[in-house]
DNA sequence: ATCTATGCCTGGTGGC
DNA sequence: TGCCACCAGGCATAGA
């Protein structure tokens, strides 16, 4: 599923692919997707010129100037830019056409992404985004910043990371390298981490958010950062996917558990 | 306010 | 081999 280092790379392929093109035509093989007026949505992107494009946590922004597609790829969204000819594709939903005889086009098999259009002045007062806390590797993130967030809470560490509002861009690969990485078991309770536990929290998702994004993120399973990109981060993995394999730091087997109903893997002798 | 259940979805899996 | 119930999983929202 793509997380933050995956997005950041669609982002940039995006970026580098789309600045400058217009979107001529927009068609809507299954609607669902747009949660904004699905009819405004087509007539005021139609015409408009794709300016920037950007991403805070999971979300992307595709900006056309003064209006901003703000785009979530939930499990298994991903965008493509294949020749305006070529035949659609199962679970192709949403399909952009430009001004230079391609497609701009959103898949997603299990139809649980999302994009709607706002201004672009109004973005930080949507709901969706106003909420997201900060970035892992942002240097605003400081273990202060996470103790006050948890610290009074009895809920597992594992689920409070997954929280978009106190970290922005973790989701379930990369907690559980997180938790790995910083030797605490994802099912202790927000209350029972120390102020030194939020610094390794700190610190070794900064690292792991940099690495992975370095590599472009992880393909594991059908995920890819779309567009063809394959990232290269699950060579890095330490637990995650990893049940019943040895751990690398100590050799005990991995096992996956769940937490707050996600499955879970972990070292049960690395963390504590 | 906070917790739990449910809905959104389809492809893959396991049981028979 | 074929059928089918079940499940994953980020996030919103309705209900308790």
């Amino acid at each position: 599923m793509p997380e933050l280092a995956e997005v950041r790379t669609v982002k940039k392929v995006l970026k580098n692919q789309l600045v400058g093109k217009k979107i001529t035509d927009i068609i809507y093989r299954y609607d669902g997707i747009i949660k904004s007026d699905k009819e405004e949505f087509k007539n005021i992107l139609i015409g408009k010129k794709i300016t920037e494009v950007d991403n805070f946590g999971k979300w992307l922004y595709i900006k056309l100037g003064s209006y901003t597609i703000l785009s979530h790829l939930r499990m298994e969204g991903k965008y493509y830019i294949k020749p305006s000819d070529e035949e659609y594709e199962k679970h192709e939903h949403i399909i952009f056409k430009l001004d230079n005889n391609m497609d701009l086009r959103y898949k997603d098999t299990r139809k649980f992404g999302v994009m709607m259009l706002v201004k672009t002045k109004d973005i930080d007062k949507v709901k969706e985004i106003e909420k997201l806390g900060i970035e892992p590797d942002d240097s605003k993130l400081t273990n202060t910043y996470i103790y006050d967030k948890i610290h009074d809470s009895n809920k597992p560490i594992k689920e409070l990371l997954l929280d978009q509002s106190i970290i922005n861009g973790l989701g379930n690969i990369y907690v559980d390298e997180v938790l790995f990485a910083s030797k605490i078991m994802p099912t202790r309770l927000g209350n029972t981490i120390t102020l030194e536990e939020c610094e390794r929290i700190k610190n070794e998702g900064s690292r792991i958010i940099k690495k992975a994004t370095e590599c472009g993120g992880t393909t594991i399973r059908s995920y890819t950062s779309s567009l063809g990109v394959e990232g290269t981060y699950q060579n890095y993995l330490l637990v995650h996917t990893k049940e019943k394999e040895k751990c690398m730091m100590c050799g005990n087997t991995i096992k996956k558990i769940k937490v707050g109903g996600r499955g879970t893997y972990i070292c049960d002798k690395c963390q504590k």
